[in-house]
DNA sequence: CTGAAAGCGCTAACAA
DNA sequence: TTGTTAGCGCTTTCAG
């Protein structure tokens, strides 16, 4: 059985109350009853029984992450760069899995799963404008995500159409002209998520030098899986033999374009250029080097904290929508 | 304020014991009572307050898994087959960072923070052996990784020597004759990890064929990140220019070979092979395809939950030790 | 089959 | 400065 505070408290012949003042910092306690305490502590290794100090005071000193998918790099870097920072806060992170289904996400912001939390950030992408509109105040949350969703609820996303404008003007820049948009959406495709987003910028960044977007080369795919990528590039260059450049909507696609260039002989950057979004760093090495529009996860994560943490706080804050800047980082894959 | 149980049990006209039995699917309660108190439950739309139930029983749902690093593609991938795996048995799973920290390695092993969880799957690497004998039958424990550890709590392991020296004997199958370890440990460094135990399966390749391990070959690299092993191949080619392979002990280790390569305008595999370790889902893409060894990660997430769930059920039971499974799998970069 | 009492380990509020 | 009382929301025990 482990130790409760009533054992320290006995040992040490002082009352329970004495016990939890010392290990809470509180100042009303003597310097030798302090000490006294301290040293019983230390000699039994009791440990606060954080479930009860939960129970008694709904603080648990912990928030949550809960992601679409652990195994996809975006996440898992930005799940290590938000530990670091709540740390930082003296908050300490676990990451929660929602398999990017609704119900999961939904459950995760449930009363009964927040009591476990002091705060969540969710990284949605299942959850409709409709779920959203009944969270409201309901826990102290901070959304992430690239969906379009009302703003009562804090959110941080990317500058997404900004972000593939820009990477589809560096492509424009270096003399391609058959830019095929990865993961793109058609036109009338619903709205919303990275797809149509970032085909808005691709489509931007042709019509602001006076083109017309090819929208013959918009190749959505069915997963967002390298592997499904692979697939649905073959299928673009058999159909279009002509493309010189791909903009995947994420490193990830990206990948699967190289792959299925390098099947197809196809030289990168000399024939083919590539160019992602996420800026992996993973990917970072892989030879020529990926081109990719980096989102700047850190200043992601310092607003998301700084966000979670003000609600935290003060419940009744108004909610707020951050954009975070993007830029183009240039390697081999577009020299 | 969140409903209480009483709430629940005054809307419906029981006694708050009576709510707790239907909540529970005890036995003893009348089909129409049963109905009354389900239909008010869900009308006010009422969740157990899993904390105070915690605070009772002591059972939580939950399991832990604490990782080095949630942005190592190794530990994501396994952290969402362990979710899926988990799930099935009824069992949440929550993903926490150590830093690949001893202490907070112990931390996440402590009696206080293991009340937040019926077991922890600890996938270590700062552990001693010290500090493994004093877990012994504390927490519902399960330890992963490649440390050699005391056989104290159970443990499932990758067979590394074995795996590396299949990855050679590939190698040495198809020609390589000089064949460096990337992330490999020199003869006297000490024991234990992957570096040295993948080193030792290099080894065992080369005396199985008759041929003395060129121990100038052996590479170490002073972070697990792509950037140092891009590096650390770099050198290695400057100062044996005609090393013909790279045994990298983790695929992350090999994109960096990959990325040097390319750098230094080697070809592969045409003029170096290269074979990595881990086989991760992401680099599978990766032209001209990673080769590598697959540790067979299904089959330790299956033991890890067996081995967990009988440890929560037994506490007594004897610590085993298993070892998985390994085989090559060849892709483009040892053609 | 249902309910009343007690208490898990802690802390807020107040009393000494 | 320290101790006492009460109770967070639930489940165990035992009585009705």
């Amino acid at each position: 059985m482990a130790l409760t505070m009533s054992d320290v408290a006995r040992a040490a012949g002082v009352s329970v109350m004495t016990v939890s003042n010392v290990l809470n910092d509180r100042p009303r306690v003597g310097a030798a009853t302090r000490e006294r305490v301290l040293a019983v502590v230390a000699e039994l290794g009791y440990e606060i029984d954080l479930t009860a100090r939960r129970l008694r005071t709904g603080r648990t000193g912990t928030v949550a992450l809960v992601v679409p998918r652990f195994d996809h790099q975006y996440y898992a870097e930005l799940a290590a760069l938000l530990a670091t920072a709540f740390a930082e806060n003296g908050h300490h992170l676990v990451v929660e899995q929602s398999n990017a289904s609704r119900e999961n996400e939904l459950a995760a912001v449930s009363p009964a799963r927040l009591r476990f939390y002091d705060g969540i950030v969710l990284s949605a992408v299942g959850l409709t404008a409709e779920d959203v509109t009944h969270l409201r105040g309901e826990v102290p949350l901070v959304l992430l995500g690239e969906q379009d969703l009302p703003e009562v609820v804090d959110h941080v996303m990317m500058a997404n159409a900004e972000g593939a404008r820009l990477a589809t003007e560096h492509l424009l820049e270096r003399g391609s002209r058959r830019i095929a948009v990865l993961g793109g959406a058609r036109v009338g495709d619903v709205a919303g998520g990275i797809g149509p987003q970032r085909t808005a910028g691709w489509r931007a960044a042709h019509r602001a030098r006076g083109l017309e977007p090819p929208e013959e080369l918009v190749a959505p795919v069915s997963d967002h899986g390298s592997g499904g990528a692979r697939g649905a590039t073959t299928e673009l260059f058999r159909r279009y033999p002509d493309v010189d450049a791909v903009f995947a909507v994420t490193d990830q696609l990206a990948v699967g374009a190289l792959a299925a260039l390098h099947d197809l002989g196809r030289r990168v950057p000399e024939e083919v250029r590539v160019i992602g979004f996420d800026n992996l760093d993973l990917l970072a090495q892989v030879p020529p080097g990926l081109s990719t529009v980096d989102p700047s996860n850190a200043w992601i994560v310092e607003q998301t904290v700084e966000l979670l943490e003000r609600r935290i706080a003060d419940p009744a804050a108004p909610a707020v929508l951050r954009e975070s800047p993007v830029r183009v980082v240039a390697r081999g894959s577009t020299d």
